[in-house]
DNA sequence: GATATAGGATTGTTGGACATCTGGCATCCC
DNA sequence: GGGATGCCAGATGTCCAACAATCCTATATC
């Protein structure tokens, strides 16, 4: 690591928020990584540790560090988009959050069915015969592992790095809709077929089937968890309203 | 057994920093406003004025204030998601961020189709109009007034927030490439036709119909205006990697 | 009336001090 | 030996006081 204290063109404050930004996305300091103490820091770029903590301070805001009293300041995400996108997503009403996914679900399976490979569309058969597999094992970790490595392939596929973002930052935000408790075994037999259908469309290239099968796909996903979605999403509600006292 | 929350749930500062935030996102403090001064602020919260710089700073760095030596403080954004969008947009490649803003300008024609009442059909109606009077006017403002204006009343028609606010952010990144000299008469005559057939198929509530208006729309914009932007963009990189020294 | 200048107001930066909390080590007790 | 207890170095959180750099404005000057 080699910070610099570089002239005056913006703050200082400013200008070492960036360079911590770039250590952060770089992956030089992964998440997870406990950083620098402050006194370090401090010491390395030779300015004051309050120039030095106004900046810590704007990445610990967006969310990019997390500090902990006592402890030290630890990376805690890549992007400096991620935080803000999940905020915002919670504050906004469920079904929009939802609609947007299955609207940028199924552009994806449309652009993945323009643009995938030979190695793309073999490793997406793969994947959904893994499905096929755990469903009729009953194995639930293993199915949502292969459905979460399938739909990742197909955002590969898409070949849309931004796309790609926003919808991973909305399905994080939501993931409370997937989340395992509410996984079920009937619901995951009838998505079988779905995804069969899918992955063949795309496969063959076949975009308007895929976009359709897409939808199909997430609207059978829908009906059967936006009323546990809802409670969830409300119950989350109520503990930060009793916990900041609104 | 009873526990008793902590007295400190979060720092001050990222309380007074959530504090201003809500004065902004609420409309108290409007756009452009200038915010009262630190020592103020430090008079009206009882906090040294560290604390309070350093919750400043944290929305300066998120975009939503902007502060000037010698002048003040203003607030510069309503949303603590525009500024991390449009710098994570400006990052990305343009090809994807187009074909991003394609997707949603496309959903956003199906829903509204699915979901406009008779005022706004009818509002839609007298926007196409007026676009049309100004394409044979040759009235360049009155025609890029209409057209955001018609947009906009698509994506109100369309009744997803978050959808529509993600499309804001990314027309703001994109801005440079519907600039104002990039306009072109023939072009604006051709787009008129696409346009009314988009706002045709929305009133009627066609939905499979307003998508593909609403494609072929886009693509005609994008083809005429691509090249241009990509100029426009790389000489836009030019400026900032001359002025930073990278 | 236009220009130059001085002053006040505001943000940027520095250095230091103390408070509060955490994790880990040493100690003590069983 | 193992677990509970207490202590302490180190980390972040908050406060204070001062000076620097910059901008806006009112005043003075020509």
């Amino acid at each position: 690591m080699t910070l610099i204290a570089p002239a005056r063109s913006s703050t200082l404050s400013a200008q070492i928020a960036r360079q911590l930004e770039q250590l952060i996305t770089s992956g030089e300091w992964p998440v997870g990584k406990r950083i620098p103490a402050e006194s370090e820091l401090v010491a390395q770029l030779g300015l004051s540790r309050n120039t030095v903590r106004e900046a810590l301070r704007s990445l610990v805001h967006t969310g990019m560090l997390e500090a902990r009293v006592g402890d030290g300041t630890y990376v805690s995400a890549l992007s400096e988009l991620q935080t803000p996108f999940v905020r915002r997503v919670n504050r906004a009403r469920l079904e929009d959050a939802i609609e947007l996914r299955a609207v940028l679900e199924r552009a994806a399976a449309g652009l993945a069915a323009r643009r995938r490979d030979a190695r793309q569309a073999a490793q997406l058969r793969k994947l959904v015969a893994a499905l096929r597999a755990a469903s009729r094992a009953k194995d639930q970790a293993a199915f949502v592992v292969a459905d979460s490595a399938l739909h990742e392939t197909i955002l590969a596929c898409a070949r849309n790095a931004l796309l790609a973002e926003v919808y991973d930052h909305l399905g994080r935000a939501l993931k409370l809709s997937t989340s395992p408790q509410l996984w079920d075994q009937a619901l995951a037999a009838k998505q079988i077929g779905l995804h069969e259908a899918l992955i063949d469309a795309i496969a063959k290239g076949d975009a308007v089937r895929a976009e359709t099968a897409a939808t199909s796909l997430v609207d059978s996903l829908q009906a059967a968890l936006l009323p546990a979605a809802h409670k969830a999403k409300a119950a989350k509600e109520r503990r930060l309203a009793q916990r900041f006292g609104t």
